[in-house]
DNA sequence: TTGTAGGCGTTATCAG
DNA sequence: CTGATAACGCCTACAA
């Protein structure tokens, strides 16, 4: 693993500077020259050092990606949009899972900036973390994802939030119920609180006083939205239809219904927020608050870039990208029929059975 | 972002190599210096550089994680495990995603080396990579996941697939099945022939005649699931059990079940490869074969720090991890009910409701 | 058209 | 107990 550039100077019998410009293409070489060094890089399976190209030109070609945990369906569509991005601009992304635990994030901070990272994509955990402060006024390029920064305010690309959750809970409310709870996540995460405000907006809005009962603030995991969907079921009048805020605690919120043998809607109707692509399986299919997940993480890699190759001071832009109500049969209301969404998303497989794509065998 | 070692030398009136020793703990050094330079680090907020000390100690502290592509839960909950142990060994991770091409394997594999990473961890595509051979072969760690290289023989975490496949099949078969349809997977990658493998073997030991037609290729995501559901449904004679080899599969087929209002499983009969933690929530819930993917990363990422720190020529190890067969209700036979499995995934919730996590407010 | 040499920020080997 | 200083592998001004 040692060959160098020197190594392959010997080889072809040239200056490392002649190598150098060869590879970078940064000085005219003669084509003889080129040549040689080309072969020579050929025979010696030569790679360059990046880090030694690092260290010379301040600049690692790497963005750090700190999440809350690539389980959540959510994370796993962003981060594949933020490493196409990346990788197409030659950037390389270094995953982390803070699991919105502050130390963790400040512990992944202080290694990314040793590495000399070109910037930084974030879900910032709740918590106040002077250190990234700090990083964020000296200019160092970061962009939030998902929740704005809870300390100074940098670039960040957002879903509107408040609107999207008073959609949902405007859709159950416009559909007669009177007794809607809520399913919200953990307090410290900005989302959460944004979720709950639609969900106050919609109530206040139709005249409905929030009945404290009908709130409990899970854990954002399965297992929260199974405890609180337990408790709401238990209460003396439980609520009619549940808005959960995000999916895992949908999941674990359905999982809850199933196991009382509630029915859904009939019984209980239910809009959770965040869709993800397998939902289509479940049934009743789900009503769902879309978030553009792929589109976030393009969004904010794209930003991030723009930040770090302009060096640009301007001011923190905020990105808000919309939501989308897909109103499907777990709220009661039918939305377009299977077939259709099959249609969407398989392409026209459905609709005319004949023109398959020919079997493999 | 330009304060370096120098700086704080200068800062606390020491010599670089005092402060470089106090950082490292690398000799000894007289309490009341060792303060100055810890307060001189501080008010400076110096962040050593990763890069200069890889070029030096050449060492990256960084691994490189090839998948095939983020979204697929199995490799999400595998892409986790390696996270957790190459973090907390003091490794950072660099994701690439190949989606099963062999031009895109080769270019990350060449930026990964060039970014000098320690070792690889990777799902070869099946396509054989000289590139990749050559590197194992000079002994830089490697160690390959799900799949066996396709080259010249590396470490590799893998899974029973023959057999987890035959015990998935053989149940189908034990419940009276004789039409028993097969979805595999793309035939390159090494898993989809031996699941096709395990499909085969069951069949064999009871007697079973292969029907060609009851065969597809499907290509791994979920439209190929959908399309391949919808080719044997449309048979002359469909087959009455189905067997599909990965989880996007699975759940494409199942949407084509819904589609087409087939009954599963009193009109057809299914069992999926490969486990996933919200399977929990589909109705009738999933036979599978579950991999323990999580384990999987994790086993892999340990043999590739062993082989890193150790520097080891011991010869390619193979792990090979069991998979277990869950059955639930898709496949006719209904396994433990669904509150025990909800208990084992929620804790005793279920069980005993009375003493519920207490609510948040 | 090509070569020489200084320096990027560390670590580690010598001295002292 | 602490300091100089020579690498590590590359890029790039400056020379030729």
């Amino acid at each position: 693993m040692a060959v160098t550039i020197d190594d392959v100077a010997r080889e072809a019998g040239v200056s490392i500077s002649t190598v150098s410009h060869v590879i970078n293409g940064t000085r005219f070489v003669a084509e003889a020259t080129k040549e040689r060094v080309l072969a020579a890089i050929e025979r010696l399976r030569y790679e360059p050092s990046s880090v030694a190209r690092s260290l010379k030109r301040d600049k690692s070609q790497a963005i750090g990606l700190l999440i809350t945990d690539i389980s959540n369906p959510f994370f796993t569509s962003l981060v594949r949009g933020v490493e196409d991005v990346a990788s197409r601009a030659g950037y390389s992304v270094i995953l982390c899972n803070t699991d919105e635990d502050p130390d963790k994030e400040l512990s992944y901070l202080r290694v990314l900036r040793r590495k000399r990272v070109d910037g930084i994509l974030l879900a910032p955990t709740g918590t106040r973390q002077p250190y990234l402060d700090a990083l964020v006024e000296s200019g160092f390029p970061v962009v939030c994802i998902d929740r704005p920064s809870p300390g100074r305010p940098c670039d960040a690309v957002l879903v509107e939030n408040v609107a999207g959750a008073r959609a949902a809970v405007e859709h159950l409310i416009g559909l007669g119920h009177r007794r809607v709870g809520v399913i919200s996540g953990l307090a410290p995460v900005g989302t959460s609180g944004e979720r709950l405000e639609g969900y106050r907006q919609a109530l206040r809005a139709h005249g409905l006083v929030e009945d404290p009962r009908l709130v409990r603030e899970g854990n954002s995991r399965l297992d929260g939205g199974y405890r609180r969907m337990l408790e709401l079921l238990d209460l003396p009048t439980p609520p009619t239809a549940v808005f959960t805020t995000n999916n895992l605690m949908t999941l674990g919120a359905l999982a809850a219904l199933q196991a009382r043998g509630v029915r859904v809607p009939d019984d209980l109707a239910i809009v959770g927020f965040d869709d993800f692509e397998w939902a289509i399986v479940l049934r009743p299919r789900l009503t769902t608050v879309a978030q553009p997940t792929y589109e976030i993480g393009e969004t904010a890699a794209r930003l991030l870039l723009e930040r770090i190759e302009k060096r640009s001071d301007d001011p923190p832009r905020r990105v808000l990208l919309p939501t989308r109500l897909l109103v499907r049969e777990s709220c009661g209301a039918g939305g377009q029929p299977d077939e259709q969404e099959l249609e969407d998303v398989f392409g026209r497989a459905v609709a005319r059975p004949s023109d398959l794509e020919p079997a493999a065998r």
